[in-house]
DNA sequence: GTCTTGACTAAGC
DNA sequence: GGCTTAGCCAAGA
């Protein structure tokens, strides 16, 4: 929609901590877009990968990579992730250790960066 | 203006 | 565990 709303996304998923990662209800509610996750998807999208966001950090609900597995992207985002310390069980992540939840975050990881 | 498409989600079978 | 349906909303054609 806006830029302000895109901003908002990409500042809330410049957020995500390394090794965590977020789903696109989540950002887009962290955001303030309420429930329009696919809005998420759309900026990410329209990204391209060189905008100094960690889109890899934001999976769909459950913590499934967005992308077709086995797919040159999904493979990618993987990699990423792991990369970072993502745990991965079959083509899920381990949500419950590295799924981002703002109030637990501080608790367990410090404050973020800014 | 409408119709289609999609990096979504929750619920139901 | 998986697949389908229905709801959702914005961008492009």
């Amino acid at each position: 929609m806006t830029r302000q709303e895109e901003a908002a996304v990409l500042a809330v998923v410049r957020s995500i901590p390394s090794g965590r990662v977020a789903t696109y209800g989540q950002v887009a509610r962290e955001a303030g877009l309420g429930r329009r996750a696919r809005f998420v998807g759309r900026v990410m999208a329209r990204l391209g990968g060189s905008s100094g966001v960690p889109w890899h950090r934001v999976v769909r609900a459950g913590g499934e990579i967005a992308f077709a597995p086995g797919s040159e992207e999904y493979r990618k985002q993987r990699a990423l992730l792991e990369s970072e310390g993502v745990t991965f069980q079959g083509r899920r992540i381990d949500m419950l250790r590295c799924g981002w939840q703002a109030s637990l975050d501080e608790l367990l990881w410090g404050p973020p960066p800014a």
